[in-house]
This record gives C-alpha cells, sequence and structure tokens, in this order.
DNA sequence: CCCTAAACGAGACGGTACGTCCGGTCTTAAT
DNA sequence: ATTAAGACCGGACGTACCGTCTCGTTTAGGG
C-alpha cells in the first residue's frame, strides 16, 4: 500500500474502523480527561472533520467503540439451571468487566455519558441490552416453573448488574469470582429458594 | 517558643459556605457539563484563586458540598426487626436519591468522582460511610441471630446500592418506594429466609 | 514530489486585519495597562487562540500593528540641499509623532518592546528602518560634498531620533515645529558648517 | 489641632532600606517582567502591605530606588571651559549608563514609568535634574561669553539626553567613550562654533 | 513602667489577564 | 463528494500578580 500520500474519497470503512480502534484504544488507557476528539482523530490518522461527520458528539463515538469492543462476548447460554445459568453468565460478565482495560473503558464511557446526552442514550441502549440477556436466563427459569411468584425481575437484574457497576466505578472491593457465585446464589434465593436445596445443582422441579 | 501556629488574616469562612453553596446548588441543575470552576467563584461572588486555595481541584469542591448536603439526613434507624430497619432505611434513602435535583447532584458527583482523582477518593469515602451505616443495621440483626450462616455482607450492601447507582446513572428505571419495600425484602430473603414466613413481621427466633 | 505546499483551512485575511486595526485602536487609548489580549481579541471579535496562533507575543502584535500605521507615510525626500531635506524630514516626523494618538501609541510600543523580547527586536527594526531613511538623506549630502569630513553620521542620527523619543517618552516638552527646525539647523552645523552661511540655502560648494 | 503628634510604632528605617535595596536589585537583573510587588517584598523579608503603606504604587518603589543608587554621582563637574565641561560629563554619564546592570536599570525604569503614573512622575523629576546640571554646565559658557547667541538650550540638552536614553533603550549601538567625545564636540559646533578652533582646547574669548 | 496606637510579617480576599487546551464548525486543496 | 489538514470562535483551565483587608505580634513614644 504504502504511501497514498494523504487523500481521497474511498477511506470511509477503514476510517470508520481506525476511529473506533482509536477510540477504545484511548478508553481503555488510564487518564479518562486525556479523551479528546483531537488525540483519537490523530491516533487514527483522520480528520477531525471526518469524525463528526458520522458521529453526533464525542461520547457517540466513545460508546459506539466501547459496544464494539464489548458486544463481541455475547455467546448464549443455557446450562439446563438458573443457578448454572447465572453461575457461567456472572462468573464471564465478572471476569470481563475486572479486567483493568476492560473497567477504565467502563468507567469512561460512564464519565462520557453522564456529559453528553448521545452518549448517554447510547449507555442506555447497551446496558439495556445485557439485561436483556439476563431476563432472557431467568425468562427460560420460570418456563421451567423455578421461579417463585410474584417476583420483580427487574430488581433482580438490576441488583446484578448495579452491583457490577458500583464496584466497577468506585473500585471500593473487586469483582472476583467468588462474588460473582455468591451473587449467582443469592439471587436464586430470592427468585427461586427451593431450587438451592443441593447447592449448585438444582432440584428436580417435582 | 516552637513557632507562631499561623499567622496572616484568617480563612474566612462566609467565603467557604457561598462556595459550597453555589457548588450544591449548581450540582443540582440540569447540565453537568456547565459546571466550571468559573461558574461557582462568579455565583458566590468570590475570586476564582479563593477556590483553588483550599481546594485541590472542582470535583473536591463539588464532593465536599455533596456531603455536606446529604450528609445531614443521617437519622439512626432501629425498629427493632431487620425487614423493618431495611424497610426504612431503602425507602429513605430511595427518596432522597429519586428527588430529581438531588439525582442531577449524585450523577454529577460522579462524573466529577470519574475524571478527578481527589473527587474519587472523596466519592469512595462518602459512599464507604453510607455502606456503615446498611452494615450496622445488618449487623445489629446478626446479634438478634436473625441472620443465616456465612452470608457475605458486602456482597448484599453493595447489591442495594449498587441498584441505587445503576438506576440513577442510567435512568431506565425510577427509584420507586414500591421498589424499595421489594429490595428490602429480596435482602432479606438471601440473609434471613426464615423471618419473611409472616411478611413484613419477623418470626419469634424461637 | 516533496511536499505539499499546504493542507487545511486558509488564513483568514480579515481577522488578521481586525486584530491590527483593534490593536493599533487600542495602542492609540489613553492607558497603556489596559493592553490585554482579552481586549483586542475582544474587540477585533475574534478567538484570543488566533491571536496566538500567529503572533509569538502581545508586544508582537502591537510592534506590527504599529508599524503597519507608521509605515504609510515613507514618502521620499528629495529638496536638494540637506538643510532643506533636513527640514522636510523633521517636520513631517515631528508633526507626526506630537499627534497625541500617535504618541500614546509610540509610548505604549516602547513600553512594550522593554518588556517582551519579540516586541523589542521588532521596534529595533522599525527604528533601524527609520533611521535609514535619515542616512539617505545625509548620504545624499555627501555625493553632493556638502559634508565635512569625518562627521559620525550615527551620532547625528541617533541625536535626531533620541531627542524625538526623549520628549515623546518624558513628555517634558513639545515636539514643537521650532524645534524640528532648530534641531535641522543644529545637525547641519554639525556635519556642514559652511553650508549655513545663507540659511536655507547651502552656498555653492566652491 | 495639632494635638499628638504620633503615636504607636515608628517606621522601621531597616525595612525601608531592605525594600529599596531589593528594588534596586532587582531592577538591574535581565527580567523587567519579573518585577513583582510580591518578589520585591520576598526578597526584602518584609510584608506586601509595607510597601503599600510608604509607596503609592510599584512604579514610585522603583523610582525611588533608582533614584538613590544613580544620585549619588552627582559630583560637580567645571574643566574651565566648554568642552572641557561637556566631555567630562558625557563620558562619565555614558560609562555609567553602559554599565550593564545600570542599563537594564533604565530601561526597567523607563518601562515602568509608561505605565505608571507615579512611576513617569518620578522620572520626569529625576530626568529634570539630570538636565538641569547640563544646563548649568551650559550656563557658564554662556557667562564665559562662549556661546553663540539665539541657541536653544533645551534642544542641545535634549539631543544629548535623548541620545543616551535612545541607545539605551534600543541597544542597537553601544554608548562608547568615543561617542560621548564627539557628541560632546557636536554639541560645541551648534553651540560655540568658534571655540573649536583648536580641537580640544577653547579659542581665548579674546 | 505601663499604655496604646501604629507599624510589622504573614497571608487570605476579589479581581484581571495570562497562555494553553479542547469542542464543534467551516474552509481549503487534493483525489 | 469525501478526505486530511487545519484555521476559526468560544470558553474553561490553573497560575501569577495586583492592591486591599485582616490577623496576631512587636515596639516606640507619651503619660
Amino acid at each position: 500500500l504504502a504511501d497514498r500520500a494523504h487523500t481521497g474519497r474511498a477511506r470511509n470503512k477503514a476510517a470508520r474502523r481506525a476511529i473506533l480502534t482509536a477510540a477504545a484504544d484511548l478508553l481503555g488507557q488510564c487518564d479518562p480527561a486525556a479523551l479528546s476528539v483531537e488525540r483519537i482523530a490523530a491516533m487514527a490518522g483522520v480528520g477531525r472533520q471526518t469524525i463528526y461527520r458520522w458521529w453526533p458528539s464525542k461520547g457517540a463515538v466513545l460508546l459506539e467503540a466501547m459496544v464494539e469492543r464489548a458486544g463481541s462476548e455475547l455467546s448464549p447460554i443455557d446450562s439446563g439451571t438458573l443457578i448454572g445459568d447465572l453461575e457461567l453468565f456472572l462468573t464471564a460478565t465478572f471476569r470481563a468487566a475486572s479486567d483493568a482495560p476492560t473497567a477504565r473503558l467502563l468507567r469512561s464511557v460512564m464519565a462520557e455519558s453522564l456529559r453528553d446526552l448521545h452518549a448517554g442514550e447510547a449507555l442506555r441502549e447497551f446496558t439495556a441490552r445485557r439485561r436483556d440477556v439476563l431476563r432472557e436466563i431467568l425468562g427460560r427459569a420460570e418456563e421451567r416453573g423455578e421461579l417463585a411468584r410474584g417476583v420483580d425481575l427487574d430488581l433482580v437484574i438490576d441488583q446484578a448488574f448495579g452491583l457490577l457497576w458500583y464496584r466497577t466505578l468506585l473500585g471500593h472491593e473487586p469483582l472476583s469470582r467468588k462474588s460473582a457465585l455468591g451473587l449467582a446464589r443469592a439471587l436464586v434465593r430470592q427468585v427461586a429458594p427451593g431450587s438451592l436445596a443441593r447447592p449448585g445443582r438444582p432440584e428436580p422441579p417435582l
């Protein structure tokens, strides 16, 4: 390839990729205040206007970068039992979020979304999809009859993700594997207390 | 003699008050991006240097303002039962956090603490003290023998505050009274399942 | 290929003009301490950064403004005699410098050039060109054989401009037309004493 | 009224001395922009208010410091001839002004006097006294009958000091001994052309 | 010999301007 | 028509001084 003095029309996709990659890389770096459009553009080898042409604001770029990076880990989970699904999902999610660059990324993204409406909307959308995954897991348990009646599933879901974000944002406590397993069991106690008779294994619904 | 304890003009307490009040007022207003030191100084009728003289960064001012404002609502809770204490604490906390200006304040403070190390430290300190309140409630329940064994109290506590912050930061779901009560019950199910036999009333320990 | 001559938006000439005009206007106003970059930018309707982009310091702007304003009055002088040239040049120069806004401008420019290296260099350059005008006048007299031998022309020139600046900066004495004529005659007495036999008319060299 | 001549602590002469010394030292140092009251006070080991109590502005302090430092060199000159007096006075004056710290001091003082009214007035007063010295020299020559008629002495005096300041402020040419002697002779040519028949020695008035 | 008012070192105060950085928009030449 | 480069306006940043205003201490007279 090589040279390409500097300009040209047909760059579109490469530029888009470069921008998102640069944004994600910078998001994963330490300082959330050093996140300027200029820096992203420079790292991507792109004009600043090219960013503003496609995204409404800085936050929107960052969110899209984050979504792309985090969106890949969506592997369907179905162990056949609620506790199994929860353990799988939560340990995987906690492990991902406790990776240092990813944690920085999450913090930066939240910081951005609190300042920028576009980013806020995008983060809301992103988190909604994550909650859907958990809701589906709980839905399958319900179909199997595992769930007690009258459980507020939204409350359960927000406890899980709330704990994840709370610890990530504040950093007072790590997102350990142990806490993921503990959380899984705690949630089951709330929604399907009977299924924990033999811990780790669901009781047959009988 | 050793030394003069102090020389020079004393710190102006009125200025300090004016700064914190102005900071809290601006925190409660809508736009978290309009939170500039210049604006705080102007609203407080104070030179900008007077702020930088006493606080290491903008975030430190905001956090101190928030702590002052939020710190007053600490009323001791002791209903005699775990579920009662939790219901009291959580409904009060949720109600406070769902007040629109306070919610904006919390979001602004979190945004600031994600960018500024001083603010981060201060928010960590602030939230730690809030967790202590909840931990004390749980501790009293333990002394009464209400708690099941081997419960990870930190996990429980972080579920509660996590949910609070998660909903406040994202705004996808309100912090209703109903959810506070639901959360209280959910937490009790995790730590003291037996005590919910007759809902809202603890069973006699016997 | 070598290189692209230039990329990006071209420099806005209107902004440059507005900045220099604003600077010159402010220079001509009373207070030399009220000369801030902020004020210049505001009066020019320009961002502050646009000034810093093109000039290394405030003084450099002011000097360029002064040079532009003062540079226009360069009309060639050649009356055929030394005394005639000097009278023309000095009366014109003194008259210009005794104009109140111009005098303020000169004082401000000197003040700036004493604080700012860039401005100092520019003022040095500016004054050198003014001295050249006088030197040329004297040079023509020399070609005509009017000058006595062994005269230190630099000394003569600096007496003239020295007097001009000295009175302008201190303001103890006005730059009157009478003093311009007196100075012209005094200088001729130094360098070509014979040519004043009949005042105002050079004697034939013979 | 005249009641109570004075009460309270007397003015500290040591502080006054320290302030003027510090000011003069800083004036003689390179950077004229680094001349802050804070720095003077710190170097003098004095509170800032002690300066403002006794002088109306920074410039007034600097000027007084300069006057004190420069005022000592006033030794009466009387060689008996105009050219002799001028040579003595101008070589001494030029030598003093070409000393690097003194030249910096003069530049700083002029810079200050262009910004500060008090300093301006003080510098005007200072220079007036220096002109008086030269005027006295010329006055004695007049009494001896050396001077031609109709000479504008103010013009002559301002040529001399003008040249001194012009070269000091711009720095394009040094104040050499040679130029002092040349200037002495040039001035004599203006005011007493006959007295230079035998250079360096006045002709007997006959 | 004490009293008292002023001067002192220190330093906080409300301001103003500095020079830098970034956000989001507009313009240019090149392809 | 889109790109990379980059100038543009606006506005906040954190710093440096300005000149004023307390602080608590020190000290030179007058009583």
